[in-house]
DNA sequence: AAATAATTTTAGACAAAACTAAAAAAATAA
DNA sequence: TTATTTTTTTAGTTTTGTCTAAAATTATTT
């Protein structure tokens, strides 16, 4: 596997994202994304396009080739363990663990990486509840959805969420959801699209729908 | 404290080992270190003077200033706890961990190596014996000297190694010399500078002139 | 279908960090 | 004290990654 630069790395990784969601990237997303200008991404795309890492027409818009993919989950493996490292060992809260973790995410030592993973445990998922690529690149694509969508009286885990900010995880936290926890959807309104959740046997609560949107859960 | 460029810290921090032998660093030293060009070294020394973190009138050679001195610090704290961290940690060899800590030490957030630095215990010194930097940029300087420079027959500390190569490595490891071993000088020999060396009690061995070189101890 | 708007690409410029070759200055030898 | 050698700096390129402004293409309205 060849080396490339920590500019390199951040689109690559920023396309993969992107491309989860929409099939095919577009330039005005992918500058958005990166708080860049097009007339960069575009540089940029000729760039991986050359590499064999993107394929690319200009104006139609591009998708990883399967090498690029295999970079990109090369990265996200490295991001994911360093978040799972300052979480765990260096105590680090929830939102302030993806900041430094894209600047680590850079460094690609293959021994340091795989080191770090046993040391670590083999963890599966990082803070966020997202999946750990392992060191062939396999990762765990469960079919995870969004509380939203979840049927009434039905149990599901919580196995990621969206949004990494401190305001989202203050919330999470008062309400006592954490990556893990077991929820039951007792009522869903349809004029603000609010809902009632349970954890156990304790009280329904209410969760708005800004909130429902960001968690997503793992049924069974 | 300012941000650098992984550029401006390596001359940054290579000045700062340089002068601590000579005094004043010159272009080409410089050059030779850093294994680039003596233009390059100038037109890079002119940007560190403007930043002042180095004192430079053309053909005059260079010294940091204190800031620059600072900036050193901080790099190096980050260096050596890196270091520390994957020999201790994720249990690689003594000879493996300078070249993935030349990576490591530019990322640059305080609070990130604060963290580390308690998890690891607050350590003194790096794996090849060197003091680890405080977070206030204070060092421990010991006044070490050269294991050729010993007198007969005192005991002293095996504090450091300057040589970091895994050929070294091979040969303290044989001769059962680490950090932290007590030595005591028995003989030196005028022909070939090779002198006899006990650990303890047992019986004395030898040591070349070119070993003896690169190993350092704290007498007191 | 033509006009208008939005998106994307190209052209040209710039800053950082490196290099080579030539000029200038300093150090050393004759 | 000249002449020669060594060291250092300057001048001019190159590569990477960014930007603005203008041109080209595609999408959306009227
Ligand atoms: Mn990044
Ligand atoms: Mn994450
Ligand atoms: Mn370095
Ligand atoms: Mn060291």
């Amino acid at each position: 596997m060849l080396n490339y630069s920590t500019s390199e790395e951040n689109y690559i990784k920023a396309i993969f994202h992107l491309q989860r969601q929409d099939g095919t990237v577009t330039t005005n997303e992918l500058a958005n994304e990166l708080k860049t200008k097009p007339a960069s991404v575009t540089d940029m795309m000729k760039k991986l396009k050359v590499k064999k890492l993107l394929n690319y027409q200009p104006y139609q818009g591009f998708r990883l080739t399967n090498e690029g993919n295999k970079v990109a989950l090369g990265i996200i493996r490295r991001h994911r363990l360093w978040e799972y490292f300052l979480a765990e060992k260096l105590k680090f809260s929830w939102d302030e663990v993806h900041e430094v973790a894209e600047d680590l995410e850079h460094v690609s030592n293959k021994k340091l990486i795989d080191k770090l993973d046993e040391f670590l445990g083999f963890p599966r998922t990082d803070p966020h509840g997202d999946p750990i690529p392992d060191a062939n690149g396999r990762i765990e694509m469960s079919k995870k959805i969004c509380l939203t969508e979840m049927e009434l009286n039905t149990i599901a885990i919580v196995s990621s969420v969206s949004d990494q900010s401190s305001e989202i995880l203050e919330l999470l936290e008062h309400k006592k959801i954490a990556i893990g926890t077991k929820l039951e959807v007792k009522k869903k309104f349809d004029f603000d699209n609010s809902m009632e959740v349970k954890i156990g046997r304790q009280p329904a609560f209410t969760i708005s729908n800004q909130l429902a949107e960001n968690i997503f859960v793992l049924s069974n």
